[in-house]
DNA sequence: AATGAATCTACAAGCGCTTGCATGGCAGCA
DNA sequence: TGCTGCCATGCAAGCGCTTGTAGATTCATT
């Protein structure tokens, strides 16, 4: 058998000449223990390094205080950053968090489904990979009774569930409404891949704008690339630019891939902004510091990551209660015009 | 009392008709359960949807499969690859990853070690706050049999533990070294705390390399910030750029102030190269897209990332053999040579 | 002095799993 | 037929904690 290598709570009953029973709810604060029971087994605990074993705890009360997050990847600044304030807002909260990245790949984020199952999480924060088409992962996980929030890139198939996003759709529209005010006249726009909800979104808010501008909307001007890499955003600027009618700016649908196309613009001799303006979803570190510098759309990573986690446990504790209301919180982007869009100096 | 909510393997057993040992054994492919009762008790639990519920296999073996990631924050390019590259390798290797931010305060690093200690996790990976200077709460994990892996940050302090660092003494040499090849004669440093033993050493190497080539070292060339922030960096090239004598070239120790020195320099007129040499060391995203496109020394944040789960996995493994041998990991840092310091044009 | 209330503490079961040891069944051998 | 030996399975204790309930103690009250 194994050795018992820590000290347990019969140490501390031993110790300070208590039952178990006694040590637990003077360490759990309870009324029912004298104050000066509580200060004596406190002291001995504190004397004897006690640690309270976390997995007994749980085990016996069949909760746990840590919460699962799921992302793509964390070396996205926005993801990276949406995990920092999660992280940041569940310490305060006396939570731990899991974190695990699925590499955008629906088996992986399965995966990590049942592990967090397993650990009996008290719920789940979750941007969902790409590849993700199905959700009976996050059904099971809810039926279980572990509370799931979705952020930013969700789901509409997914009913009863806590959703914090950003109006991508007018996120979309007011970028391309900026490159109208600027002057451009022939709009390009690099897609994600549309399954996702938000690059729909965008997508449709960028058609949108142009069409109540009047602008020509070509379809050859609306590129889609499915991962939107450095390497697609180079790709799909050279196609776009060797185009025989070639647009005189480009939405791309996030951040590194306006900078690809950027690179790739000025390689071929054409002046940011001056002959092609380039804007950008999501916002980068290096978005400022550029030269031209990226007029991008920001997303609140910090509200969205306070968000999801206040609601999250919001939820979790309104158990007792019953039915937990379920909403779909949408947050504002942020327009950050910068000098890659900056056409007329009156801009 | 609480409601079985969840399926366990007594359901388990009653439903395939065998005792709850022999589906504990099946489950975990004990050679002695027939391959005919494995078949019928998976295809039970599976059917029945039953997930084993990991905080009582844990608490009954005495082991999880999880390590503790501290960082002081994540919102750093370095240090989100890093934690990036760590979960990616403990997935592999079947661990889950709970992370801890510290903003490098000291208390919050202690008051995440007690988490971790209460959790049980198997190991930890840490990279220290920069406040941290006594390591008692380390000591402590380690004696409740916890392994733990220091990465980047490290201190001398501790014995009996992995390291795994950059030769930030040999980084910093050549980096200056590549200053004085290209001509810069008038070098300054911008170190952090030097009770970091990393930035002792980045600052001994520029030390010595300037030494060597027998260039002038000015006391009042050498400026120290406590969190070498943007705003930081600003100031700091600020009191460089204003001194009578002001130098030609600018190492700083971290890639955001270099940044932010080569914003106030050319905000004061001066021409980067040419007028003044900036090189970071560390290496954000946004160096390469810079302009001019920021020299600067690369951690390999992923071999240091791989390399510490590893070496934690091991020495946790080898427990039952007795003594591991703790080693410290020098790993080489890379110099890119980009324009911020190309004062030749056959640099 | 006896009684009840109010306080405090201990007992023991239970959370869901692992695992050393016991047991039962059966083939093979004499 | 009776015995040994082996294989597959079951029993039950234990991991460290929580918690309903019973029991002990104290104190005030009559």
């Amino acid at each position: 058998m194994k050795k018992k290598s820590r000290i347990n709570i019969y140490d501390v009953a031993e110790a300070a000449g208590v039952s178990i029973s006694t040590v637990s709810r003077a360490l759990n604060d309870d009324a029912r223990i004298s104050p000066k029971t509580k200060a004596k087994v406190r002291a001995v605990a504190l004397r004897l390094g006690f640690q309270k074993n976390a997995l007994a705890t749980s085990l016996s009360t069949n909760q746990t205080k840590v919460i699962g997050v799921i992302v793509p990847q964390l070396n996205r600044e926005f993801l990276s950053s949406l995990v920092h304030n999660i992280e940041e807002t569940a310490f305060e909260m006396g939570y731990s968090v899991i974190v695990c990245q699925t590499n955008n790949s629906y088996e992986r984020e399965k995966t990590y489904m049942d592990t967090l199952i397993a650990s009996r999480v008290a719920g789940i924060v979750a941007t969902l990979s790409l590849e993700t088409e199905s959700f009976e992962h996050f059904e099971k996980a809810m039926e279980q009774g572990i509370k799931v929030v979705l952020v930013d890139r969700v789901t509409n198939a997914l009913k009863g569930i806590t959703k914090i996003v950003v109006d991508d759709y007018r996120g979309s529209f007011e970028g391309t409404q900026h490159l109208i005010d600027q002057g451009y006249t022939k709009i390009a726009y690099l897609s994600g891949p549309t399954k996702q909800l938000m690059y729909a979104d965008r997508l449709r808010g960028f058609q949108q704008a142009v069409k109540e501008a009047g602008l020509p909307l070509k379809d050859e001007w609306v590129k889609y690339s499915s991962n939107l890499s450095f390497e697609e955003g180079t790709r799909i600027a050279n196609e776009l630019l060797a185009l025989e009618n070639p647009p005189n700016a480009i939405f791309t649908a996030n951040n590194l891939t306006a900078i690809s196309t950027i690179a790739r613009a000025e390689e071929l001799g054409l002046k940011v902004p001056e002959e092609l303006g380039v804007i950008g979803f999501s916002e980068e570190p290096f978005s400022a510091f550029m030269k031209p510098s990226v007029t991008s759309i920001r997303q609140p990573s910090k509200a969205m990551g306070q968000l999801a986690v206040q609601k999250l446990i919001e939820e979790i504790n309104s158990d007792q209660n019953g039915s937990y209301i379920h909403q779909k919180v949408v947050l504002d982007t942020e327009l950050i015009c910068r000098d890659s869009t900056r056409l007329r100096k009156s801009g």
